[in-house]
DNA sequence: ACTGGCACTTGCACTCCTAGAGTGCCAGTT
DNA sequence: AACTGGCACTCTAGGAGTGCAAGTGCCAGT
């Protein structure tokens, strides 16, 4: 088939590409890879292939490079899933297990990706949105104050402080928590900010400031997206592989990284599965040129969270996609087990 | 004096040197200031500056460039003092003002500092060995789990999970937390510790490995340099400004900036006042070329962290510490106010 | 102690040129 | 119809050569 072999030259070319950084031209391709046909052949498929807008020369006299479609086609149908080496696999999970917290996890991962890939790795801490209530605790402080304390399913404790503006009855805050406890425990977090709308209506219409200010603050901890929004990053070093103009292209990345709200966005919302994003297909102006490799990990064998690298377009996308894949499978189980 | 001069020449050579990044001759130095003399004298002057080691000339007919000692000395004598102007001093305040909690406090702070210096800024998180005791929790868990928290007078909230390994008699745990309370209240974190060790005694044996275990753990929590480390770093879009070459220049800042343990030395232990640390100075290979200016901020009118900004030698020094220590100024103010 | 002048050095920007890589196309072969 | 070999053409990277401008060091003179 021609189609066939006009992948197989696109496939070529791409991983060439990647390999050597510099456009590649129909001899080279005839003398590194079997196609058992002549350069001139070669040509006309080049030809067929970049008015498709699978690849682009820069200059009239210069080989080909793959356009962001070209990548696309490759990650998609061409790519062979390349499985990480034992010792690479070995190695990643004894980093990860002696990690002593939760943050400890997340650090660590950050720093295993990006060595593993040579790229920007960044590591969405695990999410609460789909965690469940462990524990709910209330604590009166001095005076009004309360502090209002939630441990999820995921290891995460989240507390706050409020004023409530008169001094609780103490057996108010008893009775309020251990009501709270039994509605929520268990239940997902979208789920438990339900159960607590309910609950207010149970109370002494006497008590309901104190208990509605506090029920409002758990509710709100439990829908905060805030904790959602913690992203480490690493490995920024790599981006020496961005190429030489910094302006251009380093400096957009380096800015994109320091921006929570971007970072949430690449990882993206992929259900589960990964998901490679290339060149414009980021959505952002300064992130041509790059290509984001994302996936979701499990961190209690439900919730969801994001990780996943940042590097050039032209980056080896099987080996990536195989890094990315093996730390999220690692982080999910040892955050599990944890 | 002729010493007089020659120091005035330096000035002169480190201004412009800031300013046009380039070589700068005898010629454009008196043309651009009133020196009073032709530019013979100060050919003379910077043959004299060269031995003694203040400036060098890259090559035989550039001009000449300031060396570290030379900046050194420029910090040290030469600088006057520039403040900052009205609107920026209104800016940081207005911005840093919008802030919700001590982490917001933090992210903020290295925002306006980048922004304001053009620079890499790093600042740290609020040190815990200074602050005090505000209150301490115990929740028991499910089975014969703990949960211990402790909050700081700086606003910071620890908290971990202990397994004790059998279940504890409920009243233990209360009157093991309001004798913990009594004891360590308001005193600083290290001196907490202490109290907690004379603690255990007063304890019946049987109780003792509960309660031990516990207080262990607090004790671990007051003196943990952990929270210490937390550093935000920001701005690093600004690393253009370190030269073109990315490996040698900007590689080795961009790797410094992601390891804590470089960031809390470079941030240094001065006790107060705004240090600079210039080249070899900073004590790290990859830092020549590289300049710190540090400087403490004090969250709560008595503990200490640090804040500053990362450069090329070649920075505006009076404008980076004026932007340096005015962050610090107001970042420690609101911290004490919140 | 300072200045003007001068010979000397050096890097930079510019032009010019060539070698090499790669292309597109066409006529010929299977 | 698909492939191939050959050829003329295009373009860039890199080297050599050149003139210019900036800057220096030194010295004799004020």
């Amino acid at each position: 088939m021609i189609e066939d072999r006009r992948l197989q030259v696109l496939r070529a070319i791409v991983e060439d590409y990647v390999q050597t950084q510099e456009p590649v031209g129909s001899k080279a391709l005839v003398e590194r890879h079997q196609l058992g046909v002549s350069s001139a052949t070669i040509r006309n498929d080049m030809v067929a292939l970049e008015d498709e807008g699978y690849i682009t020369a820069p200059h009239t006299s210069a080989g080909r490079i793959p356009t962001d479609k070209g990548y696309r086609m490759f990650v998609d149908r061409l790519a062979e899933v390349k499985a990480l080496s034992v010792p690479e696999r070995r190695a990643i999970e004894t980093f990860l297990t002696g990690a002593v917290d939760v943050d400890d996890v997340v650090t660590r991962s950050v720093k295993v990706l990006a060595q593993l890939t040579n790229q920007v790795a960044i590591v969405q801490y695990p999410s609460l949105t789909r965690s469940t209530v462990r524990h709910v605790e209330l604590v009166g402080l001095d005076g009004s104050r309360v502090l209002v304390v939630v441990i999820t399913s995921s290891g995460r404790v989240e507390q706050r402080t409020i004023d409530l503006g008169q001094v609780p009855p103490d057996n108010l805050l008893v009775d309020l928590k251990s009501r709270i406890v039994r509605a929520t425990l268990g239940e997902r977090l979208p789920d438990a900010s339900w159960r607590l709308a309910e609950l207010i209506e149970t109370f002494e219409p006497a008590d309901r400031p104190v208990v509605s200010a506090i029920v409002t603050t758990l509710a709100n901890m439990f829908s905060n997206e805030k904790s959602d929004e913690r992203i480490a990053v690493g490995g920024t070093g790599n981006l020496a592989r961005f190429g030489a103009d910094f302006d251009t292209a380093i400096r957009p990345v380096l800015e994109a990284m320091e921006e929570q709200v971007v970072l949430l966005h690449l990882l993206g919302e992929a259900s589960s599965g990964t998901t490679v994003r290339i060149g414009h297909e980021t959505g952002h102006e300064g992130l041509v040129g790059a290509a984001v490799v994302s996936t979701t990990y499990s961190p209690d064998g439900d919730s969801l969270a994001h990780l996943g690298t940042v590097g050039p377009t032209r980056m080896d996308y099987p080996s990536t996609m195989a890094a990315v894949g093996a730390v999220a499978r690692y982080v999910g189980r040892i955050l599990s087990e944890g």
